[in-house]
DNA sequence: GATGAATGAGGCTTCATTCAT
DNA sequence: GATGAATGAAGCCTCATTCAT
């Protein structure tokens, strides 16, 4: 099996996920929903964390008032403050949140071959950017610094399972081709793909996010 | 002579470069000021361009107050708006001046070997995105929000010929290996390099700038 | 019955309804506020708005600042703007209010005949002017300009019942003498009204405000 | 000779004087300024003058920056302080030239009957408010509040014999008609003439100038 | 839990005025 | 006389946060 017939199967198994994905994916935020990791997405404080995840992103963590975020939901921003004790908090809770939830894809989506498996990091965290499954991901690096430092530090501990995941496909790439340092090889590629959310709109004709995860992956394992 | 012996080429020269850096990064930028495309740092606007592009890269456009930047230079807020209509034009006018610098610097590496031409290119990049030579260069993307529809616009103008010499660079590869399409490998190197501003500190031990662009390069030339 | 007896009659029911003045002001005031044409006095808005046309006409719209205003009412500034959305907006509300306080004191001053009429309408607009009812009419003129063209459409539409009322007073007036234009005769009254702002101050003594509304009435219902 | 026809032997007159009123005007100006009443018009302080009173008119004195006026002669605002201590005083010399140059119209425009002079009166301030001979007339009422006390003072000593010619203008209508007291009857007229200003454009289709100057003399001596 | 009024600090911007050159 | 850079006070407005109801 080369790496073409590799990818085009994990395609296929993405698409066919892309298909159901609504379904599949709530399956998933529900089993963390029961378990605490995040707040039920009906319940008000979900519908916060939702409503600010979205504006964040859009309009950035300094550009957006809780006003905006209550008037979203439906509230008065007074009332914000029942559920978090000040907007840092929010973005904190929104940032947490979105890891446990990205994580909990990105465990999903183990593989059997190393190239696919890394493919497979790099569509899920795709998707995550582009608002596919989890709307607020791109938050975690463009508002890094909007956080105080105690919360940079939660979230950080939150995201290490994240990272390890990653670390761990791309430590299965065979040596001698491409960027060996694993750890340096993920900086690049979070900033690649974090990117990506300012330039690429994932299309049915055109480039495809699965087309666009391929063309990443031969950053960090090139063909031959 | 091999990919290899390139690389080393290209770094002592970058090296050598390196060191009387400042001396021939200021030749670069006089020429500019005498034509009139930067403004003179010593100068009440370059004075002020400078201080707001440092505080913008820093705290972030939003978080950055006039104050700050009027502080910084010795005189008060009011006095800004004698050389800027607004804090969005200084943010414009940080982002043109940066641009012509960058483009100056970027025009005047160049190479003779394809490779060595590409390998310039991330050099160039990264010496501008740590602040070695062109302060602010990541205020460029980081900050992109943050300017109306038509500055956007005006640097957009101004930036044309900035990448048009990284398509250029990256059109000389060969075919076959990597990611083919030029315009969409400048768009995940653009993500990778500047995202490295929030993780990478330039050291004499440990990865060096000369040794990251050297990674960086296999991402879309990998070696054989 | 003459005019003289006729002007005598107006102005003796004009004492008596000045002696109980505020009791039958405040009922017809009572009723806009309860039809919520005008604000609730007492609340804040209508304390806003009380002081605001109060400063306005002291001082002019410009010379006015936010805080003056709320100091007035005990508040600061940066609260105002719960209640209007700009300054602009409190100069048209204020405009709007006393159009319409001032609309429903001239129908309630409806008079048998004609002369009787318009004389109640020139001594109704007095009243206003002289703040003895209708505190901030001079506005109305003296601030025009400081109305964005959307403001002076709102209120202008609000303020056509007003005019319409003068003008009918006006066309029953006999023919032949003064002037025929009732559309003209209102526009050069109402200047020759307002403007009395700045020089009359009605007293017991000397020039009684209806003394003076029965000398400006021989400006276009000369006697004989 | 009625009143008719003598409003028509003032107006033909007017009209003759319309014609070649430049001409005249500029006598008039030139004698004034040979005496130091008021400023060269085409030297550095008359052009601050001229610029100040459009604008002032236009916009009102607060609404202006002695930046646009500066920029409306052509100098930096920083070389208005050469000409006027400061803002205030502009404005205040602005007035006393306006009543300067209105009063010498006023004085040149005797009549011979009561009627005609009386009508002189209001057609000559009408020109004056109406920017045809002074420009700036109006700011004489509509920026009354913006002169402190003692300038205030100033322009008061010097419109002094610009309102004598009126007093004395009205005191010869014949007793029984119309307002008595010219005092009374002058502070009316001022009101409803200023406040042309916001209505009246003058045509040479329509309401005329003259056809409004006969109006407004009705207000206060009726025909019959 | 929600409301809405208020707070108070602070942001950007304007502008008359000064002054060395 | 003019310039242009700077001043510094003040203006309008925003917004996270508090709190009595």
């Amino acid at each position: 099996m080369n790496s073409e017939s590799v990818k085009k199967a994990v395609m296929n198994e993405a698409s066919a996920k892309a298909r159901k994905g609504t379904a599949s994916e709530r399956k998933l935020v529900a089993g963390l929903v029961a378990t605490g990791e995040v707040s039920d997405p009906d319940g008000p404080r979900g519908r916060l964390l939702h409503a600010a995840a979205r504006l964040f992103q859009e309009k950035g963590f300094a550009q957006t008032t809780v006003r905006d975020i209550a008037a979203e939901v439906g509230i008065l921003s007074g009332s914000i403050f029942h559920h978090f004790r000040n907007k840092e908090e929010l973005l904190c809770q929104v940032m947490l949140e979105v890891s446990r939830v990205a994580t909990a894809r990105m465990a999903a989506a183990a593989q059997e071959s190393p190239q696919a498996r890394l493919l497979a990091c790099i569509r899920c965290e795709l998707e995550a950017i582009h608002g596919l499954a989890v709307p607020g991901f791109p938050i975690l690096v463009s508002e890094w610094r909007s956080l105080s430092a105690e919360s940079q530090r939660r979230v950080l501990d939150e995201r290490e399972h994240y990272e390890s995941i990653w670390i761990a496909a791309l430590q299965r790439r065979p040596a001698g081709v491409g960027i060996a340092d694993s750890q340096l090889a993920r900086k690049l590629l979070l900033g690649a793909l974090v990117h990506s959310h300012s330039w690429f709109k994932p299309r049915r004709r055109g480039l495809t996010l699965e087309a666009l995860a391929g063309q990443v992956l031969l950053m960090v394992w090139p063909d031959q």
